[in-house]
DNA sequence: AGATTTAGTTAGAGGCTATCACGAAACCTA
DNA sequence: TAGGTTTCGTGATAGCCTCTAACTAAATCT
């Protein structure tokens, strides 16, 4: 075999160890949120002394980050993998709920309180903008009959974001209030904001959806 | 004087040094999130050594929690102040908008990430059902003509949460809707998911409130 | 087999929360 | 105004944490 597509056993070693390293970091984040993340801890539940962490990640912070890059790379396949030709907003809807419902962390990870200093890698915001491609696929799919609203006409005029898509303007506030609506019903759910309430917060984001595909 | 109004001179110094404790409390969560507050560097600014700042608050999360309070207390102030009889949404959604980006760490403690353990205490849930009592009333002003839909109904059966309200469902789905909607524009903005965007944040912002004034 | 890279160790600096025992100041009361 | 009591702030300390540094031992490469 020319090609070394299996690494040397020093690399599959280490890129296992790294892997188990980040499913104890998604425990702990899943049970006390991101700030009570603890390497020293890790280590110890790996058998290991706490400084042997470092030869894997060279920072706390790098560990989130990759958790964060995971986690955006997470979500992109899950929508490419919805994705298919024509307008499947409720397809991708629900994905998005599922994917959501699934890890609340992990979503608070993507679209959460940030850290006001923190500023994303790139490749990170390249996900991000790939998760928004597959969303303008969608919404270009749909028709659009109604005149365009003065907002449509703004957002004509920067269009920068959708990064060379065709989408015409009524597909871009389409994607725009997709994503905003859908994320409000979801944040205030997984953060347990409407617990006390007794209503189904799946009817709720469902009753969202079908506003979103009517108009 | 029979009331003591005006407090003993402890009193007063100690409510005095609380409010700068969270005074500079505030200051730290808007430079680098709640995650990063240290009452000893608190302790320090103020020119006293770390334990002397237990006199004031029990734990760090008692005084993160006392700060919950007081931006859950502030926009139900806000909220109230605005206000007045009649339908006014357009100003209860300005508001809010004001308030949230007056100070973003103080909306996102209040609905941002929540800490997975944390619950808050009865205090400010019943603050945080004063502001939905005013968005009620709000929404209870604006006569509603189409007919029910299928979540409005589940609504009616539902309806623990309006405590005792006499809206009616289509209030009932409105305030929610107004409620989602909004904090799912405002939390992405506030997050920067827009930044990179070149759009304005405020024409999405307005545009949502004025579909959501419209149907 | 020897040289080199890498994984893990302990020690330690410096930060944090939080408790405790102690001195000192302020307050109330007789 | 003098004495007892409450309250404030202190330093010491325990026990976490992140992260660096020096060192050992094992695996790998030549």
């Amino acid at each position: 075999m020319a090609e070394t597509g299996t690494k040397t056993p020093r690399e599959r070693y280490r890129t296992q160890v790294r892997a188990e390293i980040k499913e104890r970091a998604w425990e702990q984040i899943a049970t006390a949120g991101p700030s009570a993340l603890s390497l020293n801890a890790i280590a110890k539940q790996m058998g290991m002394s706490g400084p042997a962490l470092y030869r894997y990640f060279a920072s706390r912070d790098e560990l989130i980050t990759e958790l964060i890059r995971d986690a955006y790379r997470s979500l992109a396949d899950t929508f490419r993998a919805t994705s298919g030709p024509g307008p499947n907003h409720a397809a991708l809807a629900h994905a998005l709920r599922r994917w959501a419902l699934d890890d609340p962390q992990r979503y608070f990870l993507v679209y959460g309180t940030p850290v006001p200093g923190y500023h994303a890698p790139d490749d990170v915001t390249a996900i991000a903008s790939e998760i928004m491609t597959t969303l303008l696929d969608a919404c270009t799919a749909l028709p659009s009959d109604s005149p365009a609203t003065p907002f449509e006409t703004h957002l004509e005029g920067h269009r920068q974001w959708a990064d060379g898509h065709p989408a015409p303007p009524a597909a871009l506030r389409r994607a725009l209030t997709f994503w905003t609506r859908l994320h409000g019903v979801l944040s205030l759910e997984l953060a347990g904001h409407f617990t006390g309430m007794r209503f189904d917060p799946a009817l709720l984001f469902t009753a969202e959806l079908d506003d979103l595909l009517a108009h």
